[in-house]
This record gives C-alpha cells, structure tokens and sequence, in this order.
DNA sequence: TGTACATCAGTGAACGCGCGTTCACTGATGTAC
DNA sequence: TGTACATCAGTGAACGCGCGTTCACTGATGTAC
C-alpha cells in the first residue's frame, strides 16, 4: 500500500501529475490511471481526492493561470518602462511554453475549446485576464508617450499575443523543429517599433498624421 | 434501405457530413455513428467507403487544405500589388474561419497537436504551404520594394497569420462574443504600415537605418 | 505507557457506457446472353 | 424483351477495448481515556 498523505498534498501531487502527463501526451493523453501511477496510487484513489477527472483538469487549470499571470507580476517588478515589460513578459511567454507543452495543449484543446460551458468559460476568462494586463501595460504606455495611441490597447494586447501563438503551434506540430526562439527575435523589433509612438519633435503632428492615415485604412479594410 | 450511390459520392459525402460535424461538435465530437446518421446511413456502411475513421478525417484534412490554398489563389487572381493580397487574404481568411468553424478545431485538435505523427505532419504540411504562398508574395513585394527587406519573408508570413490565429482562437472560446472583424480592421493598417518599406527619396538611406536599429534590437531580444 | 476507537487514505474487483470495427447476409442495379 | 448472374452498397447484430466511476473492505495513524 502507497504513503498515506494528506489530502493537500496528494491534491497538489495530482494535479502537477495531471499538468505532466498532458505535456508529454496532450489532454487526450490524460486518463486517470495514467495520472493515478505517476503519482503511485491506485486509480480509485484519485476519488479519495477529486470528486473526478474533470476536477483534476479545473486544478490544472489553476496551475496554469497562476504560471501565466505570475510571469505579467514579474516584469512588471523587474522594469518600468512598458516597451521594455513586453519585451520581457514576451521572453518569458516563450520560456514558458517552451518548458511547459501543457499550456497550448490545454488552450488549443478539444475539451476546451468544444467542451462544457463552464470549462470553455473557465480558459477564456484565465486568456482575458492575462490579456487585461497586457493591455494595463500598453495603456500605461500610451499615456506616458512611449506608445502611440491611435491602436486601442486592447487590439495592441491581442496582436502582442500574435507575436507567440502562431509560432507555438507551429512549434508542437513540427514536433519541435519550427524555430520559435528566432521567429520571435525578428518579430518583436518590428512590432516594438510599430507600436513605438513617433517621438521627437514634431511628436504631437506626426502622432496627428498617423491617426489619419490610421482611420482611412480602417474604413478601407472594412470595406 | 437507403438508396445505393457510387463510392465516390458517398466519400465526398461523408467527408462533408464529417467536416459539418467537426464545425458543430468538434473534433472530439466527431464519431462514425455521427457522419453516418447525416449522411443517412448506417455506421457500418461508412466501411463500404472507408478503411476507418482515421480515413475519413484524413478527407476532411484535404477538403481544408483546399479551402485554404483556394483563398491564395483568389487573391492572387484578383489583384497584383502584394500589400493589398495580404488584406484581402486577411478578409477572405477571416471569413472562412467564420463559415467554417471546423479549421481552427481541427488545427488546434488533441487528434492533430498530440496525435499520430502523421496526421500531426499532414496538418503541418497544410499550413507551411499557406505560409510559404504567404511568404512568396510577401517576397515579391519586397523585390519590388513595397515591403521593406530588413525582415524576412518567413517571418513576416507567420506574424501575419498572428493577426488573425489569437483572434479566431478568443472567438471560438467566448463562444462568438470576441469581435474578429473588429480587431482584424483595427489591427491590418498597423501591421501594413509596419511592413511597407519606407517610401520617397531618402529610400535607401532610411530603409539603411531601420536595418541597423532592427539589427541591434535583435541582438538585445536574444540577450 | 498502554489500549480501544474513530478517521480516512488506499485497494481491487466490478460495472457500464461509448464507440470503432467486423461479419454474414440482403437486395438493388447493371450486364451478358 | 426477358432471364440468370455478378457486383457491390447497405444492414443489423455482436464484439472488444478503453476508461471513468463505484463500493465494500483494509489497515495505518492519531486521539481519547
């Protein structure tokens, strides 16, 4: 017979278990008995813990916000500077993925995005608030100049997300050998450039300028 | 007794009734017993037409790549200035995805993301076919010096596609609530603005500059 | 310090459901004669 | 035009597998006295 433990402990046993399991093998891949050997129980032992499997996948969700939104606590202590945040918070986004399949395996999953209601309402809201933070920083940003603000910040939030999403997938499907690391270091000089606000000078003219220029094409491509 | 058609009236059929399944109910949705029910069959005839399921999927998969490469051509048809096939492509991507919910769960699928090597390759291959088409225009147009040349082509096809992935991907989960067009409208004219070489006569001079900045910046990123 | 008892984590057998797949059979359709 | 035959799409019953879940039972642990 296994260790008896507490019931927190094995809770938090489980759901890292649970968290590693659907990195090597996805969220298909995710059984109970699989989850109950890495941990070393018996699969009927899991109960004792979880009301059952789906109250496993919500505690590896948890897991998963407190990763996502503790990387935004980071750069938010380690710099002021908005653009330098992104930057940073980008680097880390990358990190974390790269060590951690689990997250774009949950986030693209079938169960998530097809399954319950509440489940489905669950990841959109851990996406929105990391979104939300994201866009507090570019909002910031634009009201201390250094970014411009004829973008709304929540646009500019969900384009940042851009910078990593494509290349993460692109990454799981070549079983590793798209290269995400490079993409994202030619990617973001361009974006922080774009986003930066024309500074200089003729700041407040040219900020003028941009915005025009900016409406006509939206009335364009709408068109 | 349902009525007697040809094998390949029925393939096509049941690939279809699959793809309208998939678009419904998800991938994770998708069953035999399903296709067979809307193609007004019973599910061991789906065996008459297919080795198996993981066949029929592998139908749905052309259909798509289809859809996909189509969108291409179109707007290689419609247009010859580079910048503006990138927006309609954006456009026509953005519709497609809307009619057609079953390419973003079908991308993003545990079947796909986690599954077989071979259905993950086939996936894989599907979209760097529509990045490389991507990219080859974005190519032209940096020969012709619409776009500017300090980044390159590659990269600048899957930071397209991240104008639009993070979008679809926030429309599936808020259940349609996330306003694609929206974002897409808003987003595009950054982005073109942010490609399109820098125009005039001090053309070569500037375009000199922004190199050296990207340049620098990349070497930071990586740092 | 020792004994009885309550608690509760861990066990293993069994159940039931969904679902992909097989197989012998049916009967409609078109062709050869 | 009619008849025999071959072909092959469609049928329904049954199988088997994986897997989540239940349940009565065990036995370790800590507490009360």
């Amino acid at each position: 017979m296994a260790q008896k433990l507490g019931t927190e402990v094995r809770q938090e046993q489980i759901a890292q278990a649970a968290l590693d399991l659907i990195a090597a093998r996805g969220l298909k891949g995710l059984s109970v008995a699989g989850v109950a050997r890495r941990v070393g129980l018996v699969p009927s032992a899991i109960y004792r813990h979880f009301k059952g499997k789906e109250d496993v996948l919500d505690a590896v969700l948890d897991l998963l916000r407190g990763k996502l939104l503790g990387n935004v606590r980071a750069v938010c202590d380690e710099t002021n500077d908005p653009i330098e945040q992104l930057r940073r918070l980008l680097l880390r986004h990358v990190a974390l993925i790269r060590e951690n399949q689990a997250i774009p395996r949950v986030v693209f999953s079938e169960e998530v995005i097809g399954g319950r209601a509440a489940r489905k309402a669950k990841v959109y809201g851990i996406i929105r608030s990391y979104l939300n933070k994201v866009a507090a920083i570019v909002r910031r940003g634009q009201r201390e100049g250094q970014i411009r603000t004829d973008v709304r910040a929540a646009t500019l939030s969900v384009m940042f997300l851009g910078l990593v999403q494509p290349p993460a997938v692109l990454w799981l499907m070549s079983g590793g050998t798209f290269n995400v690391t490079r993409h994202v270091a030619e990617a973001w000089p361009m974006f922080s450039g774009a986003i930066r606000s024309s500074s200089g000078n003729r700041k407040a003219a040219a900020r003028g300028a941009v915005r025009g220029a900016v409406g006509k094409e939206i009335r364009r491509t709408m068109a």
